[in-house]
DNA sequence: CGGAATCCTGTAAGATACTG
DNA sequence: CAGTATCTTACAGGATTCCG
């Protein structure tokens, strides 16, 4: 893979590659993916409860921008009490294999890597 | 993939996944992996010039938690003025694949999305 | 040259309370 | 149930200065 054919250089706003590493730089965005990528459809007190320490409202905030870029669908069902139901969009499952190679990297590298940070610490102090 | 072997639930110290996302949640982690990647082996400064707008602070802090974490091997050489070259581990190299191919994605969909933001946008006004 | 040290600010994100 | 509305805070990250 070339140097030119990434173009990670250019200002953010325009460029594909930092555009999109910004979306996952957000601590909530990409674990949201992954749960709705388990079930299909969940509703919002569902996520809420798989993602134990996520707050309501980063959760509501989290969705919303993953709707926004369309990477997510939101379905609100008029009843009462209200049912609103979320799924990945096919967009957004075309995301996942990319997460989940990245997960997996970290799963066989993470001993690895925790080793290697407490040496370094050792050596700080 | 299941749902059991992704193990993203867990606390966040603990959590591979979580662990190695957060590494992609800061600003500059990913963008100087790619970097360092084109080049085998880069001066300080040189990256500094690349990556037009990281300041000195921030590329300084990037550098020491990516070698913390075993990515970047850092070499000084006993010189004045001082020469520092960085360089990919093998681990670093290793995790390189990944992050391209969610860049590939991010440059196949980059247009796909925006589309879907400046629509999502629309609405809400 | 390659940082370290300090100061400062914007914003992500948490806590809490309320609502259709 | 699925949010919204505020308020508050921690911390990432920028700007600047200084140093071996």
């Amino acid at each position: 893979m070339s140097s030119e054919s990434l173009k990670i250089f250019a200002e953010t706003e325009t460029c594909p590659a930092r555009n999109v590493l910004d979306r996952f730089g957000d601590k909530w965005s990409t674990l949201v993916i992954l749960v709705l990528n388990e079930e299909e459809k969940l509703r919002f007190n569902e996520i809420h409860k798989v993602i134990g320490d996520i707050s309501q409202k980063m959760l509501t905030v989290t969705l919303r921008s993953l709707e926004a870029d369309g990477l997510v669908s939101r379905k609100v069902y008029p009843e009462i009490p209200p049912r609103v139901e979320y799924k990945l969009t096919d967009l957004g499952k075309s995301l996942v294999p990319h997460i989940s190679s990245l997960i997996k990297w970290a799963d066989q590298n993470f001993s690895s890597i925790m080793a290697s940070r407490s040496k370094y610490n050792q050596k700080a102090n």
